[in-house]
DNA sequence: CCGTAGGTTCGACTTGCATCGTACCTCTGT
DNA sequence: ACAGAGGTACGATGCAAGTCGAACCTACGG
């Protein structure tokens, strides 16, 4: 599957679809930990080892791809997450430090 | 049924508590029209005239009110609802913003 | 060339949430 | 005293979302 679609402009994001996104536990925390470190970091969707089978992991950086929140990078051999971090304080500011300062 | 409780203090209200009752497109049009209105504008619930039955709009505004942004003044005879504006973004700053440029 | 690691997709199951109707409560006005 | 308006509580239902296992794909390393 080519990178291709799922990563929507910044002008195409949905607040509302953006919040159900962060609702979720295991979301949350996955964007939270990205805040956590510097600009930019990037991460493969296993190194959060989230309590789920890979499948489900799969499926909740699908639903953070779609949201906006996240941009999944091709490295040939492993994908990376990385938080769409300027976009998403232009779109949405404010958003981010939110969840931050949880 | 006595007010008492449903009323977190600002400190008790929980971020993903409060971005799942924003998730849903009937709780995120009711703050949005509060936002549109002068602060501390009080309103029924029917007055919102939710495509939906009196008992789910009654739960719609008993999420609202349990994650904090609402508050239900008894007034007697109708009960009215008060957007929680000053607290929500004290405790939450921004997070109103987001909803009214929406 | 094959095994392994990291992700995706698919179908099935299960839980959660929105929805409804009904019954009930509390005030107000008649 | 009683009827109606505005809300709440409860049980049941239907659909969306989270979850899983299994199969598959791609790239890298031995």
């Amino acid at each position: 599957m080519p990178d291709g679609e799922g990563h929507p402009l910044p002008a195409e994001m949905d607040l509302r679809t953006v919040l159900h996104a962060l609702a979720d536990p295991l979301r949350f925390g996955v964007i939270a930990q990205f805040l956590r470190e510097p600009e930019g970091t990037e991460r493969t969707c296993a190194s959060f080892q989230l309590p789920v089978s890979k499948s489900t992991t799969s499926h909740h950086f699908k639903v953070m791809r779609e949201a906006g929140l996240l941009r999944m990078v091709d490295h040939g051999n492993s994908r990376t997450a990385v938080l769409r971090g300027k976009e998403l304080d232009a779109r949405f500011p404010g958003l981010l430090d939110l969840v931050r300062a949880e």
